[in-house]
DNA sequence: TCTGGGGTCCTAGGACCC
DNA sequence: TCTGGGGTCCTAGGACCC
């Protein structure tokens, strides 16, 4: 049977947000803004109309900002998770089938509707998630995730000028299929990024239309396989498939521009130290272990000298005990650290994921009574943490002052998961 | 002064094997 | 002087996504 996905994709998602627990923003220009309070993440429609790009950085466009009086924010981490699941819920009762896509993004496999129940299908989607939640949405659908995703640009577009689809459209059609394909730009194919962009204008294939015309010998030797899939999904061939969200992840990493560059030893150690204990509440979280571990150093990039300096180590047994990672971590530092260095972020990722359960344990190193009392140790630490705040408690090597910690001069209060924070609005 | 963080997949090239 | 041809595995880097 042939497939039919949705796409559910939340509008201006952090701005949506914000606005949720604070209507004056309706109307009005919002920003939110990276980690650091670096880049702009999340634009309102006033913002893009004023030509203000996504992902460009703060400093440079602060005073065009404040000229038209734009309201600012730190990115609120906590609050945009929680109204995410709250859309991806009751997305969930109108249909099993889903793969939460990004934090505001979901596809559904929708293939039990009728073609001409679509749109009607998806209103009704777009006023209840409003309705329930406070978030706008659009949705897109078609015979494969790209063409969902294509579908979903038009509805999105629509609802800033005629707004005639009513935030839900199905490229399903033949007619709908001509109209667009041959005024869609390249560029806002799910797929078709900035190099490839640049390459396909060189060869002046400028619409999708351009494109689904050539052969696959060309598309394969000017965009490689995964641009030969892309077209292939718009031709109709579903070559992306719905993905089992329970899948284990094959990398997990955690990493941070620094607020002020470091250069001490030691304060490295103790940002190093806290990006492996965030990696192994992640792995916990998902009870899996880790068989690699990766440490990144690195000088501010926009400087001169870029210097990137990396190493790994296998662990003896994969873990995700906190204290074996941070012992590892700091190996690895301590091989790759050169002095005189300004350090403007670090990283650590780990590799080699599997479940738990699996573990082949290592003769030497571990017996299953010391496996199974450092299990006990970081379930308590992670209940403690997650019951009185993420930092309650910490290993040694985390310090508690952070020197390095990051820039958030505008985040919003924590609304919808901290009781304290929802009490100073009243 | 100030430029995010967290992922995926693919490819090219090197090391090594017979 | 000649300098194969097939594999595999690993890694770094590039491209993409949100």
């Amino acid at each position: 049977m042939p497939k039919i996905f949705a796409l559910v994709d939340c509008n201006n998602f952090y701005v949506s947000c914000e606005r949720v627990f604070n209507p004056k923003l309706e109307n009005k220009p919002v920003v939110v803004l990276s980690n650091n309070d670096g880049c702009v993440v999340a634009r309102s429609n006033e913002i893009k109309a004023m030509g203000i790009p996504m992902a460009g950085p703060y400093f440079k466009i602060k005073d065009q900002l404040d000229k038209v009086g734009a309201a600012v924010f730190s990115s609120n981490y906590s609050l945009y998770g929680d109204m995410s699941n709250r859309v991806m819920n009751i997305l969930q009762t109108f249909c099993q089938n889903m793969e939460v896509y990004s934090i505001d993004e979901a596809f559904l496999d929708v293939s039990f509707l009728n073609k001409k129940d679509l749109e009607e299908f998806g209103r009704d989607l777009v006023i209840k998630i409003k309705q329930y939640t406070g978030i706008p949405v659009c949705i897109g659908f078609g015979e494969t995730k790209t063409l969902a995703k294509l579908a979903n640009e038009i509805a999105k577009k629509d609802g800033k000028n005629l707004n005639q689809f009513k935030g839900a459209f199905s490229i399903c059609n033949q007619e709908a299929k001509e109209k667009y394909f041959s005024e869609i730009a390249v560029k806002d194919i799910w797929g078709i990024g900035r190099m490839y962009n640049k390459k396909l204008q060189e060869l002046n294939v400028q619409t999708v239309a351009d494109l689904i015309s050539k052969s696959d010998g060309w598309i394969r030797s000017n965009l490689k396989l995964t641009g030969l899939k892309t077209i292939q999904e718009l031709r109709g061939i579903s070559c992306i498939n719905l993905d089992d969200v329970n899948e284990a992840k094959k990398s997990i990493i955690s990493s941070r521009s620094f607020g002020k560059e470091v250069v001490e030893y030691k304060h490295l150690q103790e940002a190093v130290a806290s990006f492996a204990s965030r990696v192994g509440q992640k792995l916990r979280k998902n009870k899996t272990v880790a068989g690699l571990i990766t440490v990144y150093i690195m000088n501010n990039r926009f400087k001169e000298g870029k210097a990137f300096l990396s190493g790994s180590i296998c662990l003896p047994t994969p873990s995700n005990y906190t204290p074996d990672l941070i012992k590892s971590s700091l190996e690895i530092l301590d091989k790759i650290f050169v002095k005189g260095l300004k350090y403007k972020k670090a990283a650590v990722m780990v590799t080699a994921i599997q479940p738990e359960n699996s573990i082949a344990l290592n003769l030497f190193e571990n017996t299953i009574q010391t496996t199974h009392k450092k299990a006990i140790i970081m379930k308590t630490f992670d209940t403690i943490n997650k019951r009185f705040g993420s930092n309650t408690i910490q290993t040694g090597r985390e310090s508690f002052d952070k020197t390095w910690k990051l820039k958030s001069e505008h985040r919003s209060r924590q609304f919808s998961t901290n009781w304290e924070e929802l009490l100073e609005v009243v």
